[in-house]
DNA sequence: CTATAATTGTTGCCTAAACGACACTGCCGC
DNA sequence: GCGGCAGTGTCGTTTAGGCAACAATTATAG
């Protein structure tokens, strides 16, 4: 199968929202193909051509949003730590649904997070050492980025939770505020 | 081709709703193929195997709604006048990038605005008919008729104007009210 | 004016998706 | 128990859509 096939794209797409729009009332396990190729209005065979099962879609599902999402931050200039920031919430607020489901989605494992923590932080160093010119990293550096970093996530999270009904520039703002008050040891 | 297979469905779908979104900011005329199958992510000779030209396609997509809508106001039982305008305010709000379309899209004669009003008055003056139990409408009626329902109408495109701002259930409940306040001849 | 970029229809081949049917499993209520 | 109902995989066939290439026609710019 050719991946770059607009058939293709529009199957996996199709599939992926209806997976994202049912995960958010209902356990991964208790998720039928058919109910997923209904949502999607897409032929049960075709489903079977792509996965496995329900859990094979959801395992290369957030395999993919954590290789598009790690493109999207690496892609990024990111001179700055807060642009971090902005692409990971320019990233969330284009991609809604799938956001809600990898922070909230029910009966999953959310290594997701600890992905995007990884992500966050290796990139957060490399901009660290590069600003302050030093080569490495020391303990009480990483303790504080953990508080910070796992702190601003919580703040999008809790954006998430709320359905983005607070602008996404007041969210930007407020971090971008945090950020300006606060000194690096 | 089977207008019921799910892939023609889709295609025209996406076309449609292509041709409503460069619709909004665009005339007719100046609007291309290409960019269509662009923004509908449709192989060009796919537009092709269905319609004409952007003409062809608007036609079609005008009809259809013009049939869909109709039907959509005579399978609702509406035994109430108040009725008719709560079918008809589902389906806009149902249809927003249509609807949009249609009322206020760019270059276009705007005869759907008639067509609709046609129905309306039909079915109204049935209801109507139906509620005095008579059978013949005056002149003075269909007077009484157009004011009514054009103002109505009026309401509801000042309300897509808006994109919709205001609520639902409010534009819903003005319409009520008017039409409680307001005795027939 | 000219080049060059963009759009237009149309074609033949290829393939992913649609479809319906199949036998099979599991579950629930009578 | 058993009938019915929903879901599961899988298969053969058909077909709409994808693709690339084509010649021809418009813009659009240099």
């Amino acid at each position: 199968m050719n991946k770059h096939d607009r058939r293709v794209k529009k199957t996996i797409k199709a599939l992926q929202s209806a997976l994202a729009d049912a995960m958010l009332d209902k356990e991964l396990q208790k998720i039928t193909v058919q109910e997923l190729v209904n949502k999607a209005d897409i032929h049960r065979a075709t489903f079977y051509s792509h996965y496995h099962d329900v859990y094979d879609l959801y395992e290369q599902m957030e395999h993919d949003a954590i290789s598009e999402f790690t493109k999207f931050i690496n892609d990024n200039p990111a001179g700055h730590y807060e642009n971090i920031y902005n692409s990971i919430i320019d990233y969330i607020y284009e991609n809604p649904a799938l956001s809600r489901l990898l922070f909230f989605g029910k009966g999953i494992d959310h290594k997701f997070q600890e992905h995007m923590y990884d992500i966050i932080e290796e990139k957060y160093l490399e901009i660290w050492m590069q600003e302050e010119n030093i080569s490495s990293v020391s303990e009480e550096m990483l303790y504080m980025a953990t508080y910070h970093i796992q702190g601003c996530l919580s703040i999008i999270s809790l954006w998430i939770k709320n359905n983005f009904s607070t602008p996404k520039e007041k969210i930007i703002q407020l971090i971008y505020s945090i950020d300006a008050s606060w000194n690096m040891p």
